[in-house]
DNA sequence: GCCATCAGCGTACGAGTCGC
DNA sequence: GCGACTCGTACGCTGATGGC
C-alpha cells in the first residue's frame, strides 16, 4: 500500500526568521533554510535568482543575504536527506512508490493576509540510502550517482544521514503552490476530511497519510485542488455585497465568516456549499468580491464562546438568560440591524476562501454568461454541479487563497472611533 | 422632481417529509 | 393515501439611491 509522508521544508520564523513569498497567481519562491554546518556550496541567498528572475535575498533577513541556503530537498536531482533520530527513522520506512509531500509556510505577496501553509512539491521514492557512518569515499560515489543534495555539501559528514532518491519523472517542484493549511497551521477542516488526517502541520516532524483511500485523495487534492470539493449534491449561493466593510464578510485572521446580515443565506446554506459575493450595479459589471466554502456552521452563542472566534469584528451577538439576543457595542451595526441579523441563529465559516476587497476581480470570458455571475434579488441558489465545478476550478487555478486586499469600503468611510450617539446602522 | 434601478423583505406557493 | 407541517423559492411591494 502506498504511504504518503508530509514534511515541512523551507524557511520558516523559527528557522532563518522569515516566510518563502506567494504571489496572488499561487506563483511562489522555494526558500531553503540557512545552511548551520560549514559547506563547500558556494551559493548564497544573494547568488541565487528565485524563479521570479529575483534573488532570493529579497525575501529573507538582511543579515542571511550572504549566507549558504541548506537546499533540501532539492529539485534538481530530486533527493532529500535528514540525519535525526526522528525523521531518520520515518525515512527508512519508506519503499519505491510512497511519495513525499512537501508543505512550507508562505507569506502572502504583497503581505495583507496572514501566512498559510501550502505543498510545493513532491518526491516519489525511488530508493532509500541509509549512510550511518558514511566515509568520504562513500559520499563521493553516492554524491556522483545521486546529485546535489546539500548534506553532501556539508564538510563534516552527518552521522545517520538517510537519503531519499526521487523518480525525476515523477518528482516536481511545483510552479503553483496547493493550500495545505489554515490561518493557524491546522491542516485545512476541508481537506481533512478527505484524506482523514486533522489537527496541527506544526511539528517538525513528518504526517503519515497512509490509508489506500486517503492517499488517493491527496493525490487527487494535488491534480485538481478544492475542485475536489465540489460534490454532486454541491450547491452554490451568490448574492450582492451592497457594502464591504470586512464585516459581512469578515476575512480576518485565516478566516471568513457571514455572521451579520443575510439570514436566508446564513440559514439555507449546509456545509460543503458554496458562497459567492458579487459587486453591486454601481461598479459595472458583475465583479467578484469573495468566494467561500461553508466548513462550519455554528450558533451566535457557539460562535461567541469558541475562543478562536472571539475578538472578530462579526462577533456581536449571544444569547441572554431570557432567550434574546445581546448586541455587542461595535462599529458596523446597531439595534436597527438587530431585527435582520437575528431572523436566524446561523454564523457561516470558511476556512478556504478568496476574499478580493478592492481588488474585485472580473470573471474569464468563458463564465461570463453563467448564472453565478448574474446579479439577481436577494440571493441566487445555482446547483448544477458542473457549473460550481467549472467556477472552482478557474477560481482555485488563478488565485492562490485567503485575502488579497483591503475591503472594498473602508477607504471611504472610516469606521474608528465612533461614539454611540454617531453609529448609524450598515447595510451589507 | 421624476424616473429607473436595485436590495431587502413579506408572502404565496410548491415540493418534500412525517405521522396517522 | 391523505393531511399537516416544514422548508425553499419566486414574485411583488417598498424604500433608498443615483442619473438626468
Amino acid at each position: 500500500m502506498r504511504k504518503v509522508l508530509l514534511l515541512r521544508v523551507g524557511i520558516d520564523k523559527g528557522c532563518g526568521g522569515s516566510l518563502s513569498p506567494i504571489f496572488p497567481d499561487r506563483s511562489f519562491e522555494y526558500i531553503p533554510i540557512p545552511e548551520s554546518q560549514p559547506t563547500t556550496d558556494p551559493r548564497t541567498y544573494t547568488t541565487i535568482l528565485g524563479r521570479a528572475g529575483v534573488p532570493l535575498a529579497r525575501y529573507v533577513k538582511p543579515a542571511l543575504a550572504e549566507q549558504h541556503p541548506h537546499f533540501d530537498p532539492e529539485f534538481e536531482t530530486c533527493t532529500y536527506g535528514d540525519p535525526t533520530p526522528l525523521k531518520r527513522r520515518q525515512l527508512l520506512q519508506l519503499v519505491p512508490g510512497d511519495l513525499l509531500v512537501f508543505y512550507a509556510g508562505l507569506q502572502p505577496q504583497p503581505p495583507v493576509d496572514p501566512a498559510r501553509l501550502y505543498i510545493i512539491g513532491l518526491i516519489e521514492v525511488e530508493s532509500v540510502h541509509d549512510l550511518w557512518a558514511p566515509s568520504a569515499s562513500d559520499l563521493d560515489t553516492l554524491r556522483s550517482k545521486i546529485g546535489n543534495n546539500a548534506h553532501f555539501f556539508r564538510v563534516t559528514p552527518d552521522k545517520g544521514l538517510v537519503i531519499v532518491r526521487g523518480n525525476k519523472a515523477r518528482s516536481e517542484l511545483f510552479t503553483k503552490a496547493v493550500p495545505l493549511g489554515d490561518g493557524a497551521d491546522n491542516i485545512l477542516c476541508d481537506l481533512s476530511e478527505l484524506v482523514r488526517y486533522s489537527g496541527s502541520l506544526r511539528r517538525a516532524v513528518g504526517h503519515w497519510i497512509d490509508e489506500q483511500n486517503p492517499v488517493h485523495a491527496l493525490e487527487d487534492w494535488l491534480k485538481l485542488g478544492p475542485m475536489n470539493l465540489v460534490g454532486d449534491k454541491a450547491r452554490l449561493f451568490s448574492y450582492v455585497v451592497a457594502h464591504d466593510y470586512g464585516f459581512a464578510p469578515n476575512p480576518d485572521s485565516g478566516y471568513c465568516t457571514l455572521a451579520c446580515c443575510k439570514p436566508r443565506i446564513r440559514k439555507s446554506a449546509k456545509k460543503g456549499d458554496w458562497i459567492v459575493g458579487l459587486s453591486p450595479a454601481r461598479f459595472g459589471p458583475p465583479k467578484l468580491c469573495y468566494v467561500m466554502r461553508v466548513s462550519e456552521k455554528v450558533t451566535f452563542d457557539q460562535y461567541y464562546h469558541v475562543k478562536r472566534f472571539q475578538g472578530r469584528r462579526d462577533n456581536i451577538y449571544h444569547r441572554l438568560p431570557n432567550g434574546r439576543y445581546e448586541q455587542l457595542l461595535n462599529d458596523y451595526h446597531n439595534l436597527e440591524n438587530y431585527k435582520r441579523d437575528t431572523q436566524t441563529d446561523w454564523v457561516l465559516m470558511g476556512s478556504l476562501f478568496w476574499y478580493f476587497g478592492q481588488q474585485m476581480i472580473e470573471p474569464p470570458k468563458h463564465l461570463l454568461g453563467s448564472d453565478i455571475f448574474k446579479r439577481c434579488r436577494d440571493r441566487r441558489k445555482i446547483t448544477d454541479p458542473e457549473a460550481i465545478k467549472g467556477f472552482v476550478t478557474w477560481l482555485a487555478n488563478a488565485y492562490r487563497v485567503g485575502v488579497h486586499s483591503t475591503p472594498r469600503d473602508k477607504s471611504s468611510q472610516s469606521r474608528q472611533s465612533r461614539k454611540e450617539s454617531e453609529r448609524a446602522p450598515l447595510e451589507c
